[in-house]
Formats: structure tokens, sequence, C-alpha cells
DNA sequence: TTCATTTCTTGTCCTAGTTCAATGTTTTAG
DNA sequence: CTAAAACATTGAACTAGGACAAGAAATGAA
């Protein structure tokens, strides 16, 4: 049954380096498997975020306050992406952001100190970890350049055949918020897509 | 006189992490010096990114031309700031951007190798880059959060704010141009700021 | 099954920012 | 020192998208 967990996981990590069965088995015993309910909080802003997640099924938003008091979404994830604040996390820094369940959600934790243990223990980790900063950086610098060169038009049809699968999952006031721009215009945007 | 620019790289490396004299002896052999003049290209579209820079002095510029044909300035880079296109680097993919510099450079370069080299000789380095990563990660979302949430007005306050020497040294229209707003308008916000 | 809450749609009016074009200013190359 | 580029400013006309309001649909808890 878990097993099937760690397969998953170590499926992915696997594609960023080669790792022996050892090496997974040690990966394994330090990850922190954890069920969590829909509309749960992972992390509240003020708090130093202490987890990376690694979300083996389930959807999660990661959202902050701007300074007018509204939502801003940052970031889906859904089944095999990691969710954190990194900055927080490594800093032990007061988060800016709301981590908060969509689904319910199966995830495997690491807090800083599992994950210090892991690059001493089996120092190749930190390319899977780079990897994944390398990859969270490149899609952050494609949303920059999607919102400042597309309408929102081309925004919303870029979301939509990048992540597919979202839309049906995360209500649409969420989408806007993630693209920038306003649930009602969305909303229209969609119905003029509608009629051709 | 190269020896300050060693000193210069190597006070920065020391934020991130401690190394001993030998290991930033060992790290200082594996730089390569360059200087550039204005207006050269590091980087076209297409190329594969073969550098890492670190910048002694000088101020450069990353763009890339968007569907519309339009250049969009993705970061400029000055005094101890990184440039480089990391994916296209690390993965040796064709580039979709433009490192130019807009004034001559002092440079200091890692090949693909001698990062390699580096991060094999001494692990800790895995750190310094990793925290570079972070610390790009965050600026760009941020940039992104602007980008989203705020006017103008209030992005181009926060630009001269955040990075006060830039505007004295590069062309308002790649400040308008990363900013995300056209340059005619960056000329009105100006003057409207300027009347009071 | 019902009532309440959240989400989605649609319309009207409004504004921040764009585009285009003309003019002025600064920088650069020879 | 001069001509040519590149850059900056200003204005007028236009538009993508926002804010607000009110109703319709969906979801959900009891």
């Amino acid at each position: 049954m878990t097993q099937d967990y760690f397969n998953q996981i170590n499926k992915q990590v696997s594609k960023c380096a080669i790792f022996t069965n050892e090496e997974l088995a040690t990966f394994n015993s330090l990850l922190e498997y954890k069920e969590v309910p829909k509309k749960t909080y992972l992390l509240r802003e003020g708090e130093a975020c202490q987890f990376e997640a690694y979300i083996i099924s389930g959807c999660i938003r990661t959202y902050f306050i701007d300074e007018n008091g509204a939502e801003v979404v940052l970031q889906f994830g859904i089944e095999d992406w990691w969710v954190s604040d990194i900055a927080s996390f490594h800093e032990g820094s007061p988060s800016k952001m709301f981590i908060e369940t969509l689904e319910d959600c199966k995830l495997f934790l690491f807090s800083p100190q599992t994950k210090e243990e892991l690059l001493i223990k089996i120092p190749k980790f930190e390319r899977v970890f780079r990897l994944m900063l390398q990859r969270n950086l490149s899609v952050t610098q494609n949303r920059l350049i999607n919102n400042i060169t597309k309408s929102a038009t081309d925004k919303y049809l870029d979301f939509i055949s990048r992540y597919p699968t979202i839309p049906q999952r995360v209500a649409q006031h969420h989408i806007a918020s993630y693209l920038g721009i306003s649930a009602e215009f969305l909303s229209k945007v969609r119905a003029k897509l509608a009629k051709k």
C-alpha cells in the first residue's frame, strides 16, 4: 500500500539522478507520510515553513495577501509536485504565504533536519533539489513572461494547455487570481471562447 | 590587481559558506577572467549558454523576443551578480535569451566543465549555487507579484528603491520593458512623479 | 429536502495603460 | 564638429480589463 507511494516518489527522483536501492531505502526512511483533509492550512503567514512536501495525491494552492487585502495565488500543486516556501524553510524566517489543501491530500514531508540528514548521507540528492529549484525558477520566469506579454485570453489558453487537469479541480476565481486577472473578466473570456 | 577581483568574488561566496584559503585558491584557479566591451553579446537566442558569469564590474541585460517581436527585459545584472541562462547552461539546450553587455564589463566565468570540477573538488559549493538559485527564484517571484498586483507607478517606485543605481546606468525604455509597461507610459509616470 | 454559502455569469460604467505620431534631446561615430 | 542614431517627452484617440452590482447555478451541511 504505502509501498506504492514510495515507488511513486522514487520514480520521480530517479529522473534526476541514478540511485541504488539502498540509497532509495534510506531516502524513504527519512520521509514522513501524512494524510491531510481538504481545506487544511499547511502553512500560514508569519509561520516558519517547516516542510518541503511532495504530493502523492491531492491538490494544494499557495497564495498570499497583497497590500490591498486581496488573495493572490502563487502556485497550484498536484500529484508529483513539491510544495514549500523554500526561503522560509531554509532560513527559518517567517513566511508571507499561506499553503492550503484544496482536496484531501497524501503527502511526503521533509523537515529541515531530515533534509539536512539526507543531503549529508547521500550528497547526490543535492542534485535532485537543485533541479527542482531550477524547474521552479523556469516555471516562474515563464509565468512572468506570460504575464507581461500576453492578453488575458492567451494567458488562460496557455494555462489550460499547460495544466489541463487543474481547471476541473479548482475554483475558477483561483485560476483568475493565478493569472492576475479578475474573476469576472475570466468568466467573460471563457464565455467568448465558448462561442467559437 | 586581479587579486582585488578574486577578493571581491571570494567575499561574496564566503557569505554563503565558510571556506578555507586553500579552497578559495582552488575556486579562483578554476575561474576564467574576461573583459568585454559594451554592446557585446555574451549569448544569443538559439545558442547553448556556455557560462555562468560573475560580474566584477559593468552592467548587463538579459532579454528575449516575444511572439510579437518585442524585446522583453528579463534581468539586469550589475556588480556582484551572477548572469546566465541556467536551464540552457545545465542541459546544453538552445537558449531563448539574449545576454548583452550595456557597459564595459569585467567578468569571471564558469564553463559547465569547470563548474562540475569545482563541485566535485569542493562539494560545499553546491550550497553557494543553491542559494544563488533560491535568491534568483525569490527575486523572480517578487517581480511576478509586483507585476500582478501593482500599478505602473508603484512598480517603478519599487524598482528604483530596490535598484537605486540602475536607472542612471541603463536606458529608460529598458526599464519600462523590465517593468512590463510601454516606454511612453513610463515617461508619463515619471513626469507625474516629478511634479510632486 | 432545504436553506445557506460559495461560485459563476452578465451588464454597465470607468480608468490605467496602449498605440501612434510628432517633436525635442542626448549620445555616438567618424 | 557634425550628422545620424538612439532615446525621451507629450498629446490625442483608443481598448483591455477592472469595479460594482445583481442574479443564477452549484455545492454542501443539517
